[in-house]
DNA sequence: GTTCCGCATGAATCGATAG
DNA sequence: ACTATCGATTCATGCGGAA
């Protein structure tokens, strides 16, 4: 067949990238995390990131661990990741206490006491803003509005591309400002705005900026026949955060996939296990509709070969 | 002399605004908060809101408290607070924990860990999102854009009046509700069996909604000399959120007094408390600047006697 | 093609009532 | 006196069909 030039460099472009991502394996498990992980090779993985259930949360799916039971459910499961993680590899938890008889629940803060006493060091903890949380009135809170992403680290030199998450001055700027406009009044009286401006003037002539440990996104929550833990961009961020392209990432709570399905987009390996049948199908279902096919020798599913 | 109808009304109603806020004191108190606490009678505050000295910083003005001796240090103070509080009263706590040796250090989760063990409810934790943070890069963090508000309570039924913090409805609604379908006008309940269910009717002419548990400010600074912990925004926020007028407030780290000042402009009454003899010079100043007098017999500033 | 607009949905929590 | 269930309340988002 005769190609003009732009369709052959189109085509040789694909097929580069197919070759590229041939690399590339999937594979989703279906199991309790806990004895899956067991097959994993140890020191093969380069991030974790995951939103396990939350306490007695998701009980039709998940059965409900209760809030005093939280952190003896999590800990061997916390023992196998460390095990797989290689060194210079990191650990994001996405997680938040509710709220018990009226005080917000424990588990949490006394799983990182607990964590770090198993080896792991607490590098960071960053804050999901969602800017669409969950409606609701009582007499004494408001609006739970925020998640905490925990990252833990096998040892302090990990791989970390600052670069690769850079933000348009632009887009910032813009969020920034439609943001402004929720607390714009609560800060009438305030006589901050030359600050403000001021910060802004520093912005001119900066086309991208490093973000900050504030992760302001809304939740997905359009109608779908899957419910996602958090958005897309949650495990976008940290994958091209804490990877290079063919690394591995896992997701021991994968739910319906959406890490796997950006670890794809990204170009990375990943392992997802889930406990629900229904999640894995539909994972794997997912994974077939954006062409990849299943491996029978290898047990995974990866990109078609030319 | 004679007034013109019009300005007898304004003068009138001046007198009578400070015969209102006649009823508020002022003490600024130089000391140790763990012993200056203890003049303090038990039961007599309404909310506690002060922005601590954080592990190691602030050196030379606090002597800088090390990490691990920082619970330690807190708890006796704690307690005393919690005597002084009002059944009904709130304590609102402004901290954030430093990285050590590239990890968050924990002294801040054990702090409420043994807070709640001393008996104190932690009710919920608030995020400052700080829109103009620190600048800075490090090869392995962002920059650090949030601190915690961490609210404690004595018991479940506190005081709190949410109207008072209330925020202009956002942009959505002035399109979502321009035309109605018929779905809108009756209760739609949620197909999740969450129980939730809406009636989009009940929020036309709504200008105001409830704020969440993110509260998104800018930092400001008094002035570069006095290190003000935090912009005016944050104690009137929760000065508005949590007491009514001539109610009293206690800042036992007050630096350079702007709880104070922002508790006599919504005309409340407030304690403050400092170690740094600067600190207490400063406010008393900023004090009479704004007109109060110092009663002799009663060792406070009040408003002025017309 | 764009823009407009209807609409379901989301890790929630409290107090009252029932067992 | 305990626990379990139930009704009530609420805001922002982006898909998908219509204009």
């Amino acid at each position: 067949m005769a190609y003009p030039i732009k369709s052959i460099n189109a085509y040789n472009r694909a097929i580069m990238l197919d070759n590229e991502r041939k690399k590339n394996k999937y594979a989703v498990l279906l199991g309790d995390s806990k004895s899956i992980l067991q097959n994993i090779s140890s020191d093969s993985v380069d991030l974790v990131i995951t939103s396990p259930p939350y306490s007695d949360q998701r009980k039709q799916t998940y059965g409900g661990i209760k809030a005093e039971e939280y952190v003896d459910w999590f800990m061997p499961i916390a023992s196998e990741l460390q095990r797989v993680l290689k060194p210079t590899g990191t650990f994001i938890l996405n997680i938040k206490e509710k709220v018990i008889n009226g005080e917000r629940s424990t588990y949490v803060i006394e799983l990182i006491l607990e964590m770090r006493k198993q080896g792991w060091l607490w590098t960071e903890e960053f804050i999901w803003n969602k800017k669409n949380c969950y409606p609701g009135k009582w007499p004494n809170r408001f609006r739970d509005s925020w998640e905490r992403l925990l990252q833990f680290n096998k040892s302090r030199h990990f791989y970390m591309d600052q670069d690769a998450v850079k933000v348009p001055i632009g887009d910032w700027a813009k969020t920034r400002l439609s943001n402004l406009s929720d607390t714009d009044r609560i800060r009438d009286n305030a006589k901050n705005n030359s600050g403000f401006g001021k910060n802004v003037s520093n912005w001119i002539g900066r086309e991208m900026v490093y973000p900050t440990n504030v992760l302001t996104l809304a939740t997905e929550c359009y109608n779908k026949n899957h419910s996602a833990a958090f958005p897309q961009d949650i495990p976008e961020w940290f994958i091209k955060l804490f990877t290079k392209e063919h690394d591995t990432i896992l997701d021991p709570f994968l739910g319906s996939g959406t890490t796997m399905l950006v670890a794809e987009k990204l170009n990375r390996s990943c392992i997802g296990i889930d406990i629900v049948p229904e999640y894995v199908e539909m994972t794997k279902e997912r994974l077939s509709d954006i062409g990849l096919i299943y491996n029978e020798e290898e047990g995974c599913y990866e990109p078609v070969i030319y």
